[in-house]
DNA sequence: CGTACTTTTGAATCGCATCAAATCTGGTGG
DNA sequence: CCACCAGATTTGATGCGATTCAAAAGTACG
């Protein structure tokens, strides 16, 4: 496990993270470009906020430990700020790790404060960030509120999909997780959809019929 | 189904919810205020999105309606802003309906984006709404994720409650609607974990043990 | 006092979690 | 290139807990 903080080539990571260059140029300054290994931990519940990370490339998520030994997947970034809330903590609420090699933008938190002081457009796009966060959100809370597999799975495809269809971009264990459903269950009700004719399963291609 | 818009006594209602107290006195002179009964629909689903809500006292919800037709609560306020995602859409997303008689703010969208640039403070009370609606939506999919019935009561006691002690200000039916549960289920386990010794139920006191 | 709604209990059913185990896959090192 | 390993995928069997349907009792309110 190990890390490397690195010099920062400003065009490249706003070619690979639009939201990087609505970052101002003050902020810029002080931001310190992580590139971390698969299964790193970037925080740890409890842990002083200092920064806002932003996910350039790769994939991170904030995650909680359920009592039973379950983790539960509270957000899944893959390009975009992570844990948006922090900016409004002393200390974390989560844990967060990445899941495969991943390069990650570090902004000091009150340097952050201060540019959404003075920058109207990074304050705007700060906000819409906030509101669609809000969003993905609800329609978590909707689809876990479905208690049958086949209308979490359908669900999922038409609010995270285009048109009926979602190229899935994680392995189907983990989006069991995401479903708050057993892998296996998921594996059997895509089997039992597609036998019946409600889904097109092809590879990591999902549509509904 | 009757509502009525009302000359506006501003100390009062910030008297009753000190969220109104920080809306800048431009915004102030072009807000409405709603007096609403009990279940009447504040907006539909695709409905233009004129205003931003500000409940004021009593409650509003925002619902949705799942295929199999049960219906999905999405937000329950009892004082605060309702809907914030709906600043940043043409229309709307939900419904939203009184569960009581209620006292709302009304403010129109433009005026309330213009109080934005305009004035820091409320720019800065907004952004902490925002934030505290983010963990809030994340508290309860974590709770929608534990698949005990008396997992997610003592995850909503423990998260929404002050030292293991809640006072329920809403019914068990509705409750169980918002734990994802059916009611039935809920007083079950309710009355099981009492038996049990877990919990300690006396009307609308419940306290962990 | 009647009506609508919540609370409560019962019984039957079904779907998902769980435990187990086999197979498949991609990546690593010899 | 092949052996090997960790993790993902798949299938099977079992049990539990939640849903569902039904109905009775309690409660609030006009």
């Amino acid at each position: 496990m190990q890390s490397a903080i690195e010099k920062l080539d400003w065009p490249s990571l706003i070619e690979a993270q639009p939201a990087a260059g609505l970052i101002p140029i003050g902020l810029r300054q002080q931001a310190k470009r992580l590139d971390a290994q698969a299964h790193e931990p970037l925080f740890r519940i409890g842990d002083p906020v200092r920064c806002v990370y932003l996910v350039v490339s790769g994939e991170a998520r904030l995650i909680r430990l359920a009592r039973n030994g379950s983790e539960v997947i509270l957000q899944r970034s893959r390009g975009g700020f992570l844990a948006e809330a922090s900016l409004e903590a002393r200390s974390y609420h989560c844990d967060a790790i990445t899941t495969k090699p991943t390069t990650i933008l570090m902004l000091p938190v009150a340097a952050f404060r201060a540019a959404l002081e003075e920058d109207p457009i990074f304050r705007s796009a700060w906000q819409s960030q906030l509101t669609k966060e809000i969003r993905k959100l609800r329609a978590q809370c909707e689809r876990l509120s479905l208690n049958s597999a086949a209308d979490r799975i359908s669900h999922y495809i038409e609010s995270e999909g285009a048109d009926g269809i979602l190229t899935l971009n994680q392995s189907r264990k983990s989006w069991a997780a995401e479903l708050g459903l057993s892998h296996e269950a998921l594996y059997r009700t895509l089997r039992r959809m597609q036998s019946e004719g409600v889904l097109d399963v092809d590879g990591v291609r999902l549509a509904t019929k």
